[in-house]
DNA sequence: ACAATATTCAACCATTAGGTTGACTATTAT
DNA sequence: ATAATAGTCAACCTAATGGTTGAATATTGT
């Protein structure tokens, strides 16, 4: 069951993802490992300062993780966090089946047609 | 592989999804199925139009579907369009283990360490 | 024909989001 | 000590989002 406060942050989730760059970048760190904000910036045209806000972003819904080393920022993505979004959509399609057997069942007993 | 403008397509999706409302009506829809928008909006202390619109929202994004009959519509919730989402998560996951999978390699082959 | 119902359309408003630039902080290299 | 590098912070701008209200449109009931 989905729990109230979840709700914020499915919405953190979705759309910190809804974002086209952003995704991207997850793409590019699932791809290249543990990166530097700098050298993740070289793919985009855009300012690193940008690209550090959509780091952020990323970070506070927890899609990626930063460690940091004297000057420079390690940014790893985390796909743990997708599971919420994988269990969001089970419970969505568990909801919309339950209705359809529910459906099945009155028929079945006549209750209908 | 995601081609290139399913990224508009997952854009749209994610960004249906981030609204609480908005997920919320799809709940009911799944729950509830097929409804009229002004049953929906009983259920939000908000106005008629504001749902309105998130509906159309959400039917831009093929979240939900439209029958017309006479002067009322027939919304009802449609969780195909889930897959592309399922489906996005699962390339990113493979991306990941794949570049894991090239890293054990390296260092069973002994080329690292 | 007239009123009520179901819904959208259009104009508006406040807030958020995505981007910019410029300055600041901290670390590293010379 | 000084300069270069890595990154954030803050202020700003524009466009998009989520909401409002007040018509307008189309259908249905009396």
């Amino acid at each position: 069951m989905v729990e109230f406060n979840d709700e914020e942050r499915l919405s953190e989730l979705l759309k910190a993802m809804g974002d086209t760059t952003r995704r991207s970048l997850l793409t590019q760190l699932c791809q290249q490992g543990p990166s530097r904000v700098t050298d993740l910036a070289t793919y985009y045209d855009m300012s690193l300062n940008a690209i550090s806000k959509h780091i952020k972003v990323l970070e506070k819904a927890k899609l990626v993780s930063r460690k940091t080393i004297g000057r420079t920022h390690w940014i790893e993505a985390d796909l743990k966090q997708v599971e919420v979004l994988d269990n969001w959509f089970k419970q969505l399609k568990s909801i919309w089946k339950l209705r359809l057997d529910k459906l099945d069942e009155i028929i079945g007993n006549g209750e209908l047609k």
